[in-house]
Parts: structure tokens; C-alpha cells; sequence
RNA sequence: GGAGGCGUAGCGAAGUGGUCAUAACGCGGCGGUCUUGAAAACCGUUUGGUGGAAACGCCACGGGGGUUCGAGUCCCUCCGCCUCCGCCA
């Protein structure tokens, strides 16, 4: 969330913002709710000072023997007059909470302005898009054919947006997810195994409650929700902290299944890899100085490229614009494979800066020169890696419908070719 | 799942209805004295949030609610941790 001060005294910037993200935010209701807490704070406050006050005299008198009747009664009235305010303020707090929370950030300066992803960004591109001599398949048929994705078994036992692996395809699946987890970790970040399953508050820390909660799947014995990614329990491992400055920056990779409801997306990438309810992601998080956030977002862009680069695989890189940022980013990159079957580039990373508006949210300061202040929080997938498992099948596939297997990766393969 | 105990500053821990929560006491941290330097010893200093230009207030003892003129302290509830028992990969 942003600082509601700020909004308050800057309700016109902020405005100028909002109108370039998707979407209608109400700037005047939190600066009206502001206010009208301001006011009521006051009132409260002052009544409460002389409450402290007189019962401090009535702790002397009694302790004196003395008669404080009076006071006593004084206080009872008094105490009513607070317990009004108070209540008047237990129905402004929330409001106000609620309004702020529904702003979403503010994009950074260079981020361009624009209505959706037709607006982004490109700003590098790695690699060529695959040209063959031959008809190139869709990976959902090259699994089929070579016996190793089977969506159908998948749904017989779960349902529709569910795959399972088999033999060389599982293997492969693992053998991508270790891939990364080695680089990354020889890249400094410490890898983190967290629950797959957090409670509602961690949810609100990362902002997926409380608009999106349709989109998680929600566990029907004790409220707990599956991970839609490990941003959620990484980022809030350190939830109400203070950080010692000198730790930062904090780099984290973990790997998790993911589960998502996918709402709203019915008939969207129904065939493959690239939409399922269950996934498999490795996940970067950074704790970073508001100092040099900025340059940890283009390395942590570069960290999860490298991947991609690695194995081999043709990819860009591009710029959200301001309408298809997401709520709490301020920066968002995403990077996209090229992927034949669709002809053009899928997203298969996000990276993203979201300043202290996680942090504000989740409580999460360092011991700074000027006394605590918020840290800036980061993430972004390196990589999902479903759709990268999705990626090699297209783009190393065979004429006679085996796939090679990437140079880094025959070593956790215990093979060059699938066939 | 059952029984009991506990949750107070970075850590340990006192406080069991009032005028020492800017929280005793101990450890740690920071500054200093001493020292060639260090250790030890000694002295000093160390919670956060919020309102206000300031003066000066308000809030916070795991979270929420209640009783009271007044709650760390009493009551209810939720969460977490520990011990024992049961079950279990």
C-alpha cells in the first residue's frame, strides 16, 4: 500500500498516476477518510490525555485514604465520551485502510505510459525465432507422441488444467527446475524450500487479497491457501522485521508448485503447458536499499535471462507500460519465450520492482541512517518452469519428433535426446 | 486429538489493578575512560508507531474484544511456542 500521508498531500499527483493504470481509483476517498480521521483522532486524543491525567490523582487520593467519588464519576462520563469517538473511529480506520489498499502503486518515472500490452515496451531480444524445414508442432503433441505429457490421465484424476509427466518428461521437468536452482544459487540467492500452503495474512502481505481472491485456491479445513507463487511465502518471511541494512540485499530462489483457480481465463490456453491450475516456478526475491533497487530489478532481470540464454532458448525482454503493470508493482519486465506453436513470444518470467509498497504493507524496515525505514521488495520468476519445459519441446524438436536436449542440460538428464 | 505451561525491548527476564513501560536486573549493541593495541574493568548510552511548526500529546506488553475512573496484571476469544500423552509418514 502507499502511505496515506502522501496521498493526502499529494492528491493531485497521485491522481495524475492512477489515471495512466488500468483501471478507476477513488484518490478523494482516502484524502476525505484522512481527514475526517484527523479530526476525530484529535478529539479522541485530547480526552484521553485528561483521562491519564485524573487517574494519576485518583491513584494519589486513593492511595491517601482519600475520598475521589467525584473524580471517579467525572472519568465515567468522560470514558463515554471516548468510547464514541473510539467507535466513530472504528468505522473510519477500516474505510480508510480498505481505500488506501485499493490504490495500487505508482508507477515508476520510466515506465511508459499506455492503456495495455499493446503499449509495451520491447527493450532487448535475445536469439531468433526457430525457422525449420519442416511443419514444427505444438508441444501438447509432442508430449502426446512421445508418451511424457498426458493431460488426460491428468484429468481422470484431478481434472482439466492438470498434466501428468512421465518418464523422460518428468525428468526433464526436474532436471530444468535443478538447472535453475544451481544457477541461481551460484549466483548468491539462498534457496528456500518454503510451505506450499500460507495462512491469510501472508496473502494480504503480497497484495493477492484482498481483490484476487478468486484466483487462489483456498483450503477448506483451516482457511489456509495453496501458493500462487512462492513470492507469497518467501516475501513474507520477514513480515513485520527490521532488517539489518548491512544484509542487504537479501536474495532468495525457491521452488514451488504453484496453484491457481485461473478465473476468468475459461478457454484461454486450454491445450499444454502454458495454463494450468498446478505449476512448477522458480521464484527470485530480493530485499533490497531503496538505493539501488532499480539496479537490482535489471540484475535480477538478468539473473533469470541467463536461463534462458543458457539452455538456448530465443527470448525479449519488454517493458510494462503503466496499464498493464500489475497493482503493486512500480516496474514491472516481463520476459517472453518464443514459442512456435503460438508464433510469437509467452511470457514465461515477471520481474518486478514493487518499492515499499509490499514492504508498507507487510511491515518489512531496516535500521537506515534516518532511523527505519521501508525496505523495497522484488521478485520475478527465473523461471516458470512448466512453460520453459513447454519452450524446449517446441524449440529443440526434431523432424522425426524427438527433442534434443539442451547442451546444460543433458548432465541432469542422463541423455542428449528425447525420442 | 487430550492435559498443562508460556508469549513483556536485539536476546534472557522482573513486574500479579493505580502515582517508575523513556520497562528493574542480566547479556548483547553503540560511545567513552584506561591501554602501544586489544581484553578485562569502569562510566555513559540504547523500543517503535503516530499527531503537531513547536511546546507537548496519543498508542503499543502475541492479535482482537470485554470488565474498570484506571489493565502487562482480571475475563472471553483467536494465533504462536514449550512439556507430557495419543495418533502418524
Amino acid at each position: 500500500m502507499l502511505d496515506v500521508r502522501y496521498i493526502a498531500e499529494h492528491a493531485e499527483e497521485v491522481k495524475e498516476a492512477m489515471s495512466h493504470r488500468s483501471g478507476v481509483y477513488d484518490v478523494d476517498k482516502v484524502v476525505d477518510l484522512y481527514s475526517k480521521r484527523k479530526k476525530l483522532l484529535a478529539e479522541t486524543e485530547q480526552r484521553k490525555a485528561l483521562r491519564n491525567k485524573v487517574s494519576e490523582q485518583i491513584a494519589v487520593i486513593k492511595k491517601n485514604k482519600g475520598n475521589a467519588d467525584d473524580l471517579i464519576a467525572e472519568m465515567k462520563e468522560l470514558g463515554e465520551e471516548i468510547k464514541k469517538f473510539d467507535d466513530e473511529l472504528a468505522l473510519v480506520e477500516p474505510a480508510l485502510k480498505e481505500a488506501v489498499m485499493s490504490i495500487p502503486n505508482i508507477p515508476h518515472p520510466s515506465v511508459p505510459i499506455g492503456k495495455d500490452d499493446g503499449d509495451n515496451v520491447e527493450v532487448r531480444r535475445y536469439g531468433d525465432p526457430r525457422k525449420a524445414d519442416f511443419e514444427l508442432k505444438p508441444h501438447w503433441d509432442i508430449g502426446a507422441a512421445l508418451n511424457i505429457l498426458d493431460p488426460q490421465t491428468a484429468a481422470k484424476i484431478s481434472g482439466t488444467r492438470f498434466t501428468v509427466y512421465r518418464g523422460l518428461g518428468a525428468r526433464l521437468e526436474r532436471a530444468i527446475a535443478n538447472f535453475m536452482l544451481d544457477t541461481h544459487t551460484a549466483n548468491g540467492y539462498t534457496e528456500i524450500l518454503p510451505p506450499f500452503m500460507v495462512n491469510r495474512d501472508s496473502m494480504y502481505g503480497t497484495g493477492q487479497l484482498p481483490k484476487f481472491e478468486e484466483d487462489a485456491f483456498c483450503v477448506k479445513n483451516n482457511g489456509y491457501f495453496l501458493v500462487p507463487t512462492a513470492e507469497v511465502p518467501v516475501t513474507n518471511m520477514h513480515r513485520g522485521e527490521v532488517l539489518d541494512e548491512k544484509d542487504l540485499p537479501i536474495k532468495y530462489c525457491a521452488y514451488t508448485a504453484c496453484f491457481r483457480a485461473e478465473a476468468g481465463s475459461a478457454g484461454r490456453d486450454t491445450r499444454g503447458l502454458i495454463r494450468q491450475h498446478q505449476f512448477n516456478k522458480i521464484e527470485l526475491v530480493k530485499f533490497a536499499h531503496p538505493s539501488s533497487s532499480m539496479d537490482e530489478l535489471e540484475s535480477l532481470t538478468r539473473d533469470a535471462e541467463s536461463i534462458l540464454q543458457k539452455i538456448g532458448l530465443p527470448y525479449r525482454v519488454v517493458c510494462l507500460c503503466t496499464g498493464d503493470t500489475g497493482f503493486s508493482s512500480g516496474k514491472t519486465y516481463d520476459i517472453e519465450v518464443w514459442m512456435p506453436s503460438y508464433g510469437r513470444y509467452v511470457e514465461i518470467s515477471s520481474c518486478s520492482n514493487f518499492f515499499d509498497y509490499q514492504a508498507r504493507r507487510m511491515n518489512i524496515k531496516f535500521k537506515g541512517a534516518n532511523g527505519n525505514e521501508f525496505v523495497h521488495t522484488l521478485n520475478g520468476s527465473g523461471l516458470a518452469v512448466g512453460r520453459t519445459t513447454a519452450a524446449i519441446l517446441e524449440n529443440f524438436q526434431n523432424k522425426d519428433g524427438s527433442v534434443s536436449v539442451p547442451q546444460v542440460l543433458i548432465p541432469y538428464m542422463g541423455t542428449d535426446i528425447i525420442k
